[in-house]
DNA sequence: ATGAAAGCGCTAACAT
DNA sequence: ATGTTAGCGCTTTCAT
């Protein structure tokens, strides 16, 4: 046991097993002889506190150290000043500059976020909602996992009131503002770039088919063949494409096919490595033989030899977005919903990949 | 004015300004006319609450749509079940990679995370601190940022009995748990290796001194070369280079000198690729004339042409052992203060960027 | 300009 | 097996 002093009268024992008690209002009231409201009205610079006591206060706040309980404020208060945010993982590229550029604009208007991962599964993704809301967050952005196709989770969010914004991977069957890239200009513009560049036999990899994202870059290149009167061919898309390895065996696959591809628009820049690596190996010359453009414009797209031509879909501008959509929906909270749609034209950066000497 | 019936006999009345009015513990009791502890214990499955009020209970829970109040248990409680992180750029693929495995161990252990970031600036990160003690989370983990070179908020921390770990950039001001790669076994055993490869001339791209990482892997490159007994020419050794533009340039200033290096060995990925850019446009051949090794393994490193030696951190390893650290100190605390340091080895991870042909 | 009192929703010691 | 009561630390209405 030890007696701790804090150079005033009010004593408190502790002992090694317990952490030192935190200061609260109550104890700078008691040592200034003022109720804990002036001292909370003191501390939050309420207009009708004398400037003498506000000094005090802070001042004796300040010395013994006071942290303001958050927890307890937001019991109160009704509001975490929190955001959740759901994403598939944290380590992906795409999404860590996403939360990156979200972040930089909450955080200065207060906020903190909660951050989860589904990995990809329906399951974590219920849980990790479920979990925002007990949480009390008081928004929640998130971009939908692969596994998921029932979206009732979203309801539960939408009944207690919170705020709930999709980005990128999002989804019509909810209500709710948005923040995506145009997929589908964005698989047009590739693939009209293609064409362009002298290509006539385009393959495509798609994604997973019930993800919008993917299946607006399918549209996207379908309307640009069919705009450039070039036929669609079903031996040429080749779905569920979106790693290096299945990019890989794909790339393999076409060609062996007796009428090859001359390019390859794949819908994620992971399938087109693993295409370009088959192609390299295999001796064809890019993109002369075969030309490719990816979509991401992932950093390593740049870095490549040769590099890799893409869509970049300005992640750090959709977490931009998303925040001051967030920002706006909090403080007209619980108004009328507004439900938003930010499309974000996406940008075809040509690299050496498809870019045929002329 | 809409008039809600929960078809009970409790009504409550809202309108479209206010968010539907969240279902407590009192709510429930009520309605089953039984007390509000009761339901907390049911609930929670206290073992002496009969199993038929505990299926009445559940059952009106859920379709109440009920939702425990995290934060008025967090205040009674004293624990919020969160942990808070602070690092320089959640976008960063290191960090991100930490983070990702930390996650994946303590959100199984029913912990949350709050992430903040702090674009390398030391206020920031003084902000973010005091935020999270603030938010009252039950643990801080965090890499410091290279603007920190004072520590005082970190006794801050410890002062409020918060379980503190420090991964990667640690500081030994403090005394507190921390996991770190062994930077001088990674910068010996790169150097080691380019000495073998026959190189006699190696540069190194050294970072900020004052972050024990950079100094430490220096100290590596220093050791190996004095074990190899070969000189150690100060003109070979450039500070501050950890990007890929300050890579370019100290790149070219080494091949202007009138005895050029035939190898270099950078801290960082990026300062490599610099490195590597400059010498092929300069027409050198890498690694015959000069050989290249960098630090992190980042993604990249594997993709580019040649591929880039490196060494290997094992992210996702420091973020599970950070993750157990955690756990085992919450556990234990506010017991006595365990301070444990892990050091992981790197791994050195050889490609052709530095494979002389033999 | 300040104080008293109530209460946010939950849990837990202490009843019975 | 269940109820009563108190209180976590804060904010805020209503007093004065």
């Amino acid at each position: 046991m030890v007696l701790l002093s804090k150079n005033t009268n009010n004593f408190k024992y502790i002992n090694s097993k317990m952490k030192s008690p935190q200061v609260t209002i109550h104890d700078i009231a008691k040592i200034l002889k003022i109720s804990a409201s002036t001292v909370s009205r003191a501390l939050s610079d309420h207009p009708r506190i004398s400037t003498d006591t506000k000094k005090k206060v802070k001042a004796l706040a300040k010395k013994l150290g006071y942290q303001p309980n958050i927890v307890a404020s937001n019991l109160r208060v009704g509001k975490t000043n929190t955001v959740g945010i759901v994403v598939p993982r944290i380590n992906r590229n795409f999404f860590s500059n996403v939360i990156g550029g979200f972040e930089e604009v909450v955080s200065n208007a207060g906020y903190r976020m909660m951050i989860t991962q589904t990995n990809e599964t329906y399951n974590k993704e219920v849980e990790n909602i479920k979990a925002l809301i007990n949480a009390r967050v008081d928004g929640i952005i998130i971009s939908l996992s692969a596994g998921t196709k029932a979206y009732n989770h979203f309801k539960l969010v939408q009944r207690n009131g919170i705020p709930l914004i999709f980005f990128d991977r999002a989804t019509d069957k909810i209500e709710s503002s948005k923040v995506v890239i145009d997929d589908l200009d964005g698989g047009y513009s590739a693939v009209n770039h293609l064409i362009s560049q002298g290509c006539k036999k385009i393959a495509h990899f798609a994604g997973p088919e019930h993800l919008i994202i993917y299946s607006n870059r399918k549209k996207g290149y379908l309307n640009a063949l069919k705009k450039r009167n070039i036929d669609i061919r079903d031996d040429y898309i080749v779905n569920d494409i979106i790693t290096k390895d299945t990019g890989f065996d794909a790339c393999r696959h076409l060609m062996g096919l007796k009428d090859k591809p001359d390019a390859i628009f794949a819908a994620s820049d992971f399938s087109a490595l693993g295409a370009m690596v088959y192609l390299k190996e295999n001796g064809y010359k890019i993109p002369d033989d075969v030309a490719l453009v990816g979509f991401a414009n992932e950093p390593f797209t740049s870095l490549i030899e040769p590099g890799l031509t893409s869509v970049d879909q300005h992640s750090n501008e959709i977490g931009i977005e998303v925040a001051k959509l967030f920002l706006d929906e909090v403080k007209h909270t619980p108004a009328s919903k507004i439900c938003r749609d930010i499309i974000i034209k996406p940008d075809l950066i040509i690299r050496k990949s498809s870019r045929k000497k002329t």
